[in-house]
DNA sequence: CAGAATCCACCAGGATACTG
DNA sequence: CAGTATCCTGGTGGATTCTG
């Protein structure tokens, strides 16, 4: 079971972090399992909800997450046909973490905005 | 400051959550993060301890990080120069929700890589 | 509606060489 | 030791076109 070259092998939960970052750290991920952690959503649905992403992009995710199991995909065979994905029991017990990160977030957000901006403004002339 | 065009705005958590994974999201910094949860370190201190990273990376997140206000930088001028970086505040209190992350991850990573393979394996073959 | 396929741009990130 | 500067590649992700 090699784990590619993931770095700081050792200290166990720095791998699994990095591992899950490297699943769930992309541009999407999370917007779309957000998404359908309040509700089962169908393509387009998710699509208009996650403002922005591609259609492209959203199959890309969709079929990720369906490959990791955090997702299943629902299909009624009618036409034109409906698609409709919803999280897993795996899906949804990630949204625990990821709302942690999102409480953190929006609590340091404009701490680390403000921090950035006076950075800039000291190496602006300074150097 | 706008925030140049993030997705679901709308929705307070999720922007706060996409923005962070685009600060932290990175193959490197939550690494970083973690090697100096544990103590101070020095820059190729922090450069062994994670491994496999490249000392241009380790530079730039370093730099992001301390520009975010995550991570303070004392330097203390003898010959050869000794540069320690440490977590701010800011940069501990990250820590609760990565951990966070980490449970979850060394909880399910398993679970995950079943499903990858089961998946592979049902449309190696069948398409 | 729900995708598949293709093309393309940008940039994160690696490698290397050089410096004070 | 602690960086800086430069070059380069692979992959992420956007846009567009086509299909059942």
């Amino acid at each position: 079971m090699d784990v590619p070259s993931h770095p700081m092998t050792a200290h166990v939960d720095c791998r699994g972090v990095s591992e899950i970052l490297g699943r769930i750290g992309d541009k999407w991920t999370v917007l779309v399992v957000m998404s359908l952690n309040e509700q089962p959503r169908r393509f387009n649905d998710i699509k208009r909800r996650v403002g922005g992403i591609s259609q492209q992009m959203l199959t890309r995710t969709l079929k990720m997450l369906e490959r990791d199991g955090m997702v299943a995909r629902d299909v009624r065979d009618t036409t034109p046909p409906q698609v409709e994905y919803r999280l897993t029991e795996l899906g949804r017990s990630l949204a625990d973490p990821v709302n942690q990160l999102g409480a953190w977030a929006n609590a340091n957000l404009a701490a680390i905005n403000g921090n950035r901006t006076r950075y800039d403004m000291r190496n602006a002339d300074a150097g």
